[in-house]
RNA sequence: GGUGGGAUGGCAGAGUGGUUGAAUGCACCGGUCUUGAAAACCGGCAAGGUCGUAAGGCCUUCAGGGGUUCGAAUCCUCUUCCCACCGCCA
């Protein structure tokens, strides 16, 4: 959420840096509800302020045992009245909070203007792509024909964007869990978490799923919590509400989890393989950090991420994300893209992102500066990275002529010493 | 699921209708003392909103919602969460 003052003193600024993004926000509206919520605010502050003051003097008449009818009963209409504005107040406020929770994050000035992912600009990218001499095969066809990934039997339990992994395929699946927790945890500097899975609707607010991206979640409606799309929330929401002390920032967690996603506007997109399903596994990381330090942690925490491909040893590409193409919550957004030889192309394994105070704001974190201040944090994630789509990428560029695939060396211990996946 | 007990500031913990935004202790910050530290002593120490150029004023907040009252941390009511015991259970 944006800061509701800031908002009313940088009106101007704040409606071409939503225009940027391609937002259509009513700023007019806001104007509106803040004046109007204001205006009331002040109505009634003042006839509280009276009844206040005549409260102590009914009470100090009464201790001198002198008659105080008349006060009372002049304070009894001016409690209607205060009754009255508060339940307006109430009513403008809940339209204002809603609305506000409705307006996206203000890109980052670092970040390119543009309209659609065609104006991301590449940042870096790091390796080559294979040069095969003979024609690559796509993972699910891998996959199949190894036995490793079932996805007839995926859907048979489940439905469609459903996987099961068997054999070699859930060992590397779990090999890459390990392997990515274990380079976080002991050489970044990450504290390792395990959260919910399942998470109450505060959480999900805190992130910024709810209330826009409903239709995005799982809900089991019985108990009214969500299966979380990503560990972001809980571990972001972990320090909901408390007010942290500065000398323990920056605060750097790591989790794996299962994530689960409805992709409801994603119909017939990448139907096949495990590029895109209902439930995948991902390594997130998550820090906490001081605002004049967070786009240095941004960087950092993207490096972590990259660093996961280099010891894997796949080409991947670094793109900054340009306004329009800007998540909902982010300020700034690097993805990182892998080769996908199927594809001929790039494709998302991890998304690292700056939140600012918008997370913040929503999930009320704060922390308590030097000199006593309480401001509000920064947040930032990253993926670190995408479990599923990581296999995928294995699969497809260490695929050999006789058809087998070469495990990454830095897997093969956590594997039982396998080197090869083959028929 | 059943019964009972709870929810107060960073923490612990008083407070059952009228200077209680909240005693006291701890923690924290500043000072005195000390070669330094500790102890002791003195002082300070909630967050949010709103008005104001500012100084500062005002309002709100004792889990959350609703109610009683001129006035609620205190009374009533619902909800949520926590604890204990019972039942069930990986």
């Amino acid at each position: 959420m944006l800061d509701v003052r800031f908002v009313r003193q940088n009106l101007e600024a704040v409606r071409e840096a939503l225009r940027s993004r391609g937002a259509e926000v009513d700023l007019d509206r806001f104007t509106q509800l803040d004046g109007r919520r204001r205006e009331l605010l002040v109505e009634v502050e003042q006839l509280k302020s009276v009844r206040n003051r005549t409260s102590e003097e009914i009470a100090e008449l009464k201790r001198a045992g002198v008659d105080a009818r008349e006060k009372v009963l002049a304070m009894r209409r001016l409690s209607e009245e205060i009754k009255k504005l508060d339940g307006e107040i109430a009513g403008v406020e809940a339209v204002l909070t809603d609305f506000m929770l409705g307006v996206p994050n203000l890109p980052h000035q670092s970040v390119p203007f543009g309209r659609d992912e065609k104006d991301n600009a590449v940042v870096r990218s790091w390796g080559d792509p294979p040069a095969f001499e003979f024609e690559p095969k796509s993972h699910w066809d891998l996959g199949t024909s190894f036995d490793i990934l079932d996805f007839k039997r995926g859907v048979k339990l489940a439905e469609s964007r459903f996987t099961l992994l068997k054999g070699l395929g859930a060992q590397l699946e779990r090999a890459l869990i390990n392997f990515m927790l274990d380079l976080h945890t002991r050489e970044h500097g990450y504290v390792e978490v395990f959260p919910p899975i399942l998470v109450n609707p505060g959480c999900m607010t805190g992130t910024g799923q709810l209330p826009k991206f409903a239709e995005e979640l799982y809900r089991c409606a019985d108990d009214d919590l969500y299966l979380i799309p990503t560990a972001e929330v809980p571990v972001t929401n972990i320090h909901r509400d408390e007010i942290l002390d500065e000398d323990i920032l920056p605060l750097k967690y790591t989790a794996y989890t299962p994530c689960f996603r409805r992709e409801a506007g994603a119909a017939g997109k990448e139907t096949r393989g495990v590029i895109r399903q209902h439930q995948f596994n991902k390594v997130e990381l998550v820090k906490f950090a001081r605002p004049e330090e967070s786009y240095d942690e941004l960087e950092k925490l993207t490096h972590d991420a990259e660093e996961v491909l280099q010891r894997l040893g796949l080409h991947y590409r670094v793109i900054a994300l340009c306004t329009g193409d800007l998540g909902f919550s982010a300020s700034k957004t690097y993805d990182l893209e892998v080769w996908m030889p199927s594809y001929n192309t790039y494709k998302e394994v991890s998304s690292c992102s700056n939140f600012e105070s918008f997370q913040a704001r929503r999930a009320n974190i704060r922390y308590r500066t030097e000199n006593k201040k309480v401001r509000f944090i920064h947040t930032l994630n990253g993926s670190g990275l995408a479990i599923g789509r990581t296999l995928a990428a294995i699969l497809e560029n260490f695929q050999r002529e006789d058809g087998s695939v070469v495990i990454p060396e830095v897997l093969r211990s956590h594997m039982g010493g396998a080197e090869i996946i083959g028929k």
